[in-house]
DNA sequence: AACATGATCAACT
DNA sequence: GTTGATCATGTTT
C-alpha cells in the first residue's frame, strides 16, 4: 500500500500512554509526519529504543527529575529533544502518565514524504543514510531543543498508522551508545531494513 | 569527565 | 564491506 499522509489516522494519546517497550515496539512502522518550512514530510520508523522510568541507568530519568529532563515526566505523546556531544540532537517520544519518566527514542526512519526537505537539511547522502542515526533522524526533521516540549498530537507534528508488521519481522537488541544498563534488550528495529543505524542489522 | 553521535580515514578481510 | 581510532563540540551523572 502506498503512504499518503492522514491527519484522521493519527495516534491519539492513549497509545502513548501504554508501557514504554510496547510503544517502542509498536512505533515500527508508524510514520512520523512533521510539517516544515509549510512542507509535509514524513518518515516511517524502523528504529527505536525504550527509556524506562525504572531499573534503567541508562535512562535521563534515572537520577530523578532536573532541569534538563523535566519533559520526559510530561504526559505520554509530548517529546523530550535534548542536544548531545555538543553537537547532534535526539527526539524521544514521552511515554506513559505524567510523573513517570520514560521515553523512547527515535534512531532511524525510511523517508515517505519530503525528499527534497530531507536533502536540504541533510545534505546530498544516499537516501538510506538521511535518517538513520538519532543525530541524523533529528536533523532531516529539523528538531532542535526549541522543540522540546511540543507534543506529537498536532496537526503540523503527529504520528501516523500504516504498516502492522507481525512479532517475527521486529528484532530485538541491546541498545546503542550506552554504558550504564547496556545489557537491556529495548531497542526495537525493522528487520532487514537498510534504513536502520546498526552495522548488523539483525 | 562523561555523554542515548556522526564523519572521516586508515587498515584490514 | 567492515572495523577501529580520532575528533568535533555544548551541557551535564
Amino acid at each position: 500500500m502506498k503512504f499518503k499522509i492522514d491527519f484522521n489516522r493519527h495516534l491519539s494519546k492513549e497509545f502513548f500512554l501504554k508501557p514504554t517497550e510496547w510503544v517502542a515496539k509498536n512505533l515500527i512502522g508508524k510514520v512520523l509526519v512533521r510539517k516544515i518550512n509549510g512542507v509535509y514530510t514524513a518518515a516511517m520508523i524502523v528504529e527505536a529504543e525504550a527509556y524506562l522510568a525504572e531499573f534503567d541507568s541508562a535512562s535521563h530519568s534515572a537520577i530523578g527529575k532536573t532541569q534538563r529532563n523535566s519533559t520526559m515526566f510530561e504526559e505520554g505523546g509530548v517529546i523530550y529533544v535534548y542536544k548531545i556531544y555538543g553537537i547532534h540532537h535526539c527526539v524521544n517520544i514521552v511515554t506513559e502518565n505524567e510523573g513517570k519518566g520514560c521515553a523512547v527514542l527515535i534512531r532511524a526512519g525510511q523517508p515517505m514524504v519530503g525528499f527534497e526537505t530531507f536533502k536540504l537539511l541533510r545534505g546530498d547522502v544516499p537516501e538510506n543514510k538521511l535518517l538513520c542515526g538519532p543525530g541524523n533522524f533529528a536533523k532531516a526533521f529539523a528538531f532542535t531543543k526549541d522543540d522540546n516540549g511540543l507534543s506529537v498530537l498536532l496537526p503540523e507534528l503527529f504520528i501516523q498508522d500504516y504498516i502492522r508488521f507481525s512479532d517475527g519481522e521486529i528484532g530485538v537488541s541491546q541498545r546503542i551508545g550506552i554504558v550504564r544498563a547496556k545489557e537491556l534488550p529495548l531497542r526495537f528495529y525493522l528487520r532487514g531494513s537498510k534504513f536502520v543505524s546498526a552495522s548488523p542489522r539483525n
